[in-house]
DNA sequence: TTGACAACATACTGATGAGTATGTTTCATG
DNA sequence: CATGAAACATACTCATCAGTATGTTGTCAA
């Protein structure tokens, strides 16, 4: 939290996470990220020990500033399926809102990286990892309080929150901010998705197979 | 399709997808996939113009097997919400059952690539992209006779096809061949959420609400 | 049987980029 | 005003691969 009050270190965070986002983590010289700076990797290798210690600050602060937006609404009193709609539609706001830190999470979630691990490095991992346990908990608490009181398909969790945030993300791979549709009718339409794909399922008979 | 039926190239396809699939397309050498076949790199330059003509071809083939599976349940005569549980389910057990392609393709969907385009892999990609917007274009229709019918609810049908293909596409970060569930019933979820993040929702009272 | 081509193996080049070693400048502090 | 350290810039090294150039072997058709 010191470390990202930083300015300067803020700033190489953002730029490196635009450009990663942009054309890839593997396809980005650190000297593409000092060039976008207009510095060198001096700068860089000064505040960040290797490339793959920015890529984990880059990630720990895209899991930081979703868990922000949706610990709110986990916090508040709501029946489930009120709740979860309001955490999901913060989910994917996030999203949208922060879309280069987000899109350079999954772009690592296969899990490799690269090949030398600094102990900092594997530190940082650890945190995201814990990190991120909490997160999918909160997901997992309102998912079981939904399915204790009938209102949640009764169904193993970790598939399920595992799918239904894996819905939540999809915004990364086409959102464009200058696209056509506003964020808050995505981030609504995403939100009211994934209620749907957690909520006991009720199929209504077919107008067309009444008529018929 | 007479490239895939010749057996080589089939072979080193393969082994190519597995180690794109573990370590990462970047941190994976043309090396390294050789020495998995028993070869040299001159066996798959052979074979293959580029190591991006050799990505494309893995993505085109993934394509090719999803759509595969799916498009019988599409053919077939069924009720909207009937289609579109089966079709769900179909590319969720193709995600399961051929990890390794389907890794490859999620990893590539951010748009880059490699730096050289040669004028093969240009085309393939083009060939991708229209395979791609078939198969879309399959859920999209069902979709519509599903909205028309009532029984779906009328959202941006693009936003709707995006977002239930990533949750279908959830176990490709995290199925293992050996982990507890079974391939049919993590599938079967999958179907189910996905139906369920279409369907028109309807919150059930929670019993606990009511016994208050 | 011979040449011609497919199907590789071997040995190289060349560029790219992470990491390092060593300046240089600013600034706070004694 | 001296001095140290923080905050960089500059100029290297060195390993890694994608791609290529060329050699070798088998096979088949004329």
């Amino acid at each position: 939290m010191i470390s990202i009050a930083n300015t300067t270190k803020l700033k190489i965070l953002d730029a490196a996470a635009t450009a990663f986002a942009t054309h890839g983590v593997d396809q980005t010289s650190l000297d593409d990220i000092a060039r976008a700076l207009g510095a060198t990797k001096g700068k860089i290798y000064h505040h960040f020990g290797s490339k793959g210690e920015l890529v984990c600050a880059i990630r720990k602060h895209s899991v930081q500033l979703t868990l922000d937006r949706v610990h709110p609404y986990f916090a508040a009193e709501a029946p489930p399926h009120e709740k979860f709609h309001a955490m999901a539609k913060a989910h994917a706001t996030a999203m949208i809102s922060e879309l280069a830190y987000h899109r350079v999470v999954v772009e690592e979630m296969r899990g490799s990286g690269t090949g030398t691990i600094t102990d900092n490095e594997h530190n940082l991992r650890l945190e995201i990892t814990v990190l991120q346990s909490k997160y999918e908990d909160m997901f997992r608490s309102v998912l079981a309080s939904g399915i204790a009181a009938g209102q949640f398909r009764d169904q193993d969790l970790s598939v399920t929150v595992r799918s239904f945030l894996m819905m939540l993300h999809a915004p990364i791979y086409w959102y464009q901010p200058r696209g056509p549709q506003n964020s808050h009718s995505i981030a609504m339409q995403l939100a009211d998705m994934a209620l749907g794909a957690v909520l006991v399922t009720h199929v209504k008979k077919s107008v067309t197979a009444i008529v018929q």
